[in-house]
DNA sequence: TTGAAAGCGTTACCAT
DNA sequence: ATGGTAACGCTTTCAA
């Protein structure tokens, strides 16, 4: 292994200067830094992570605590980590991954052990258990998404809420008078999952604001399940006439279902997705769609953990709006039968 | 922050004992481990794993590299990332995320530091130019997928060549004498990618050996595309009557589409899918499917790298026998028109 | 069965 | 602008 006195010993200059060059930290000589940096590329120099994260109490690695369950949104889990990654590396860092199985010993092994400089958690419940460990630990955390109390934690997500009204909003301007909301599986609203509340609260809000007729009906990622969610929603009467899927999973299967049972779109329902960026592309008809922007919200996490870690910025909550990208599946309702 | 010689201080012993009991690298007398894992409890003692890294040339991480491009297929990625860190996990392993945006400089980097003890790489194509950078490097690696030449390195994988083979014969045997292949997109066969090609060519062998008329059909993951694949696949004189899958993005569309051309499965055409275990469930006709076993997979590669770090075992090539298991999307063709 | 002490490769402080 | 050197917290050899 090729160290630093090696490229010392190479460049004619004691240890220390060539750490100076590499870290920036002192003024150094045109001519010595040139000596150093040629030195270090000759010789295919790579500082010692380990050795740094000692003499330094830095690891320039970051946690990244994913959820295993089977049922969430794995798109957009992707885009998240894609994007942590991606914004990490521009910092320097390295992005390690922490799963949840080891439960709360899994963060605190992590942080204790100098293993990672900071945690991004991310799935976040409403009355999260992993926010109290959290405070305890000697390093910064940024949730990506909001619990009640998120006390002096980070948080970073899409602002639900608001992107529930917006398609309420963007229903009822065409007229919807009878809307239903395709919810995220029972189990993920059973766990009090941080968005899947917030959209809905947002919804109902809305929709009692606009004097819509709303229904929801959470819908587990099966066909029965599909099945069973839209024969409740067509249930109503009269019958909802637009439909809001905050469901990425079933959104194939549901569109091919309301095309079983003879209903088009947008024709005789609306529908606007909510869900990643791809979502609108994959089907017959455009889909209206509010984009998830997991790529937004993971450098945005990121960019938020290294403030805290410089310590030029301390906690912050921050809701990121809601765009609406209008597709072909949203059109009035069809007329009343009178 | 809680080191080993506090541990040490307040168990009664030394600093050597506190490690060797944490090793178990040479006896202990039973009273003296006692003394010493209470105390590690009380105080909350964990390594830094820093020092321990730089002491003992170790760092406990797995560099897992994983691709970051568009068009992969990402639940198949998603499942071998959970499989592998919950696998190394259960080695006392950390698994460390890096993309390939930084090129083979990454590789070198992460090995050369000593971040990582070893490297998983996915997403692997026939002619890999990673392979040669890989070889050059002083930790071990471990291929998911098959280059056209491995060198010294191993490799687990499908054998994605059965696995075509077996959704052929499957067809055959059922009586189908027109077959045809819906496979990746166009992108994934032009960047040589490793299962797409090997895949492709058992499909291409089977049939013939079978004496089955077969097509096959790069598929777009957009709704053109998939208009554009089955016209292309409709076109054939007489039709085919049986769909091999290799495509799990398009698979939604795809069943849409058919019920649209007024196409029952299995009743006008039968459906074979390859993906992800998931993939049977959430479609009206349960799929007859050749699962992808990311679990396995993921599981494999960990636990040939660790043999390789211990210096048990050296490189090998491990493929994957596939299943196919039965579901009612395929049944006998229809009976021809005379 | 245990302890002392020499590294491991950096960083950062104290000099000059 | 640069060099010397004491940490950093652990593992492991050598000694007892």
């Amino acid at each position: 292994m090729v160290s630093i006195a090696d490229v010392a010993r190479d460049a004619g200059v004691s240890s220390s200067t060539v750490s100076y060059v590499l870290s920036g930290k002192r003024s150094i000589s045109p001519e010595t830094r040139r000596r150093v940096e040629d030195s270090v590329r000759r010789l295919g120099y790579h500082p010692h992570a380990g050795a740094r994260a000692l003499a330094s109490s830095r690891t320039n690695v970051l946690g990244l605590v994913m959820p295993l369950r089977p049922d969430i949104d794995v798109p957009v889990l992707m885009g998240f980590v894609t994007s942590v990654v991606t914004s990490a590396r521009r910092y320097q860092h390295d992005v390690l991954l922490v799963t949840n199985d080891e439960g709360p010993e899994g963060l605190r092994r992590v942080a204790n052990s100098a293993t990672a400089d900071a945690l991004l958690v991310m799935d976040v419940e409403t009355a999260d258990p992993r926010v109290p460990v959290l405070h305890s630990l000697p390093c910064p955390a940024v949730l990506v998404g909001l619990p009640d109390d998120p006390g002096s934690l980070s948080c970073v997500d899409l602002d639900f809420s608001a992107a529930a009204r917006r398609c309420v909003e963007h229903l009822a301007e065409l007229g919807h008078e009878r809307i239903a909301l395709v919810g995220p599986s029972p189990a993920v609203y059973e766990r009090g999952t941080s968005f899947a509340d917030r959209f809905l609260d947002g919804f109902t809000t809305a929709a009692r604001q606009r004097n819509t007729h709303a229904v929801s009906s959470p819908c587990p990622p099966s066909y029965e399940g599909v099945c069973a969610c839209l024969d409740r929603i067509f249930a109503e009467r009269p019958e909802p006439t637009g439909l809001v899927v905050h469901n990425e999973a079933v959104l194939g299967t549901l569109l091919s279902e309301l095309r079983g049972r003879g209903r088009r779109v947008p024709e005789d329902v609306s529908v606007v997705a909510v869900g990643p960026g791809e979502t609108t592309a994959n089907w017959p008809v455009p889909l209206t769609t509010v984009p998830l922007p997991s790529d937004e919200i993971g450098r945005t996490a990121v960019e938020m953990t290294m403030r805290e870690l410089e310590g030029t910025a301390s906690a912050e909550v921050r809701l990121l709006s809601p765009r609406l990208v209008p597709g072909r599946s949203t059109a009035p309702p069809p007329p009343t039968v009178s």
